[in-house]
DNA sequence: TCACAATGGAACAGCAATGTTCCAAAATCG
DNA sequence: CGATTTTGGAACATTGCTGTTCCATTGTGA
């Protein structure tokens, strides 16, 4: 069967438009989406019946792909504000899953994005272990930092767009003020 | 002519009703809009014919009430770190409008908010002054503090909407991070 | 080559929101 | 009070998107 090969990458294909897509247009169509995916509007419902699933299957991709990012940062390695550098690094280049975030944002209120995940755990975690080593403002809770090292990417990639910004140089500024935000006092 | 008395309160009431509805749910119909005004749908429709034209108003108002908040703090005054100090707590009160702003993005890439406008050209200027007096770090370029100023309004309101943090402590938090992020190295 | 899987397109029904019109009721003002 | 403005509701046509079905065509693997 060509189970594997064929259809896995027409998914693929579907689910990388509609990354796309949406990012530009949150509001896009089902047909934009086909479109965009050089596919008929009747195949992407063969794989997503509803919106609904389309949305779904793209959540999953998002928290997926934060997941692995998450990993490879290995944030219990070294001390934290290294760690926490290369979680932003990690994070950046993430970067169209990011602008989804950031423009479909009624993603961010779906249960699997409130609820606290294991990777808020462990960025909680290195944060609060940079606070009792000395390494981070004690003064400020950890999850302020957390929400601002989020924020931080946004205006990263806001740099980009509204001001042309090289990408290296906006990961740049992110790291910058990320260190001296984080830094005691 | 009730001319100015009736007319001018059913529209401010539709408008608030709008804004608030909007931030909730930035899909809502001009039916709910219309429900949650205590109008019918018609009325609406009388006082902005199209969707389009409620939108309009809606950016219209968002903007005035923004460049009235960057009027009263006064940023040409006093050294720039307060300046911007009083900015932030004038925008933090906002509230609304604030919210809005965050969950309707679309409301961003209206021509009227791409362009730089006055409010924006002040903010540059009192952060660029404070760059020549030493009070601001004069390394990173004026418009990323300004992005940053900004990310951290919505870091704040989101502490308050997820974390049930007090808005005070929320604001607090806000200040403290922008002076460090802002102080020279 | 042949069978079967996968696709595209057309056609259709359903639905929700929009925008319009009309009229009767209610509020406001002189 | 009486005239005029303002409103709410019902009704309607229109539009755009959704989700489904059917069939002919193309592609794929054995």
């Amino acid at each position: 069967m060509a189970e594997t090969g064929v259809r896995a990458r027409t998914r693929r294909a579907i689910l990388d438009a509609a990354i796309e897509t949406l990012t530009r247009t949150p509001n896009a169509s089902m047909g934009d989406i086909a479109t965009a995916a050089n596919v008929g509007r009747t195949t992407v419902h063969r794989y997503f019946p509803e919106r609904s699933d389309l949305i779904d299957a793209i959540s999953a991709d998002a928290l997926e792909r934060i997941g692995q990012a998450t990993a490879r940062a290995r944030l219990d390695d070294g001390p934290a504000p290294g760690a926490l550098a290369r979680l932003c690094q990690e994070y950046f280049e993430l970067g169209d899953v990011m602008n989804l975030l950031f423009t479909m944002s009624d993603l961010f209120f779906r249960p699997e994005w409130q609820e606290e995940s294991e990777d808020d755990r462990v960025l909680l975690r290195v944060i609060e272990r940079g606070q009792r080593e000395g390494t981070i403002d004690p003064e400020l809770p950890a999850e302020w930092f957390q929400q601002v090292l989020w924020s931080l990417q946004y205006t990263a990639w806001e740099m980009v767009r509204s001001q042309d910004k090289p990408k290296h140089d906006a990961l740049t500024l992110c790291l910058r003020t990320l260190a001296k935000a984080i830094a005691p006092v």
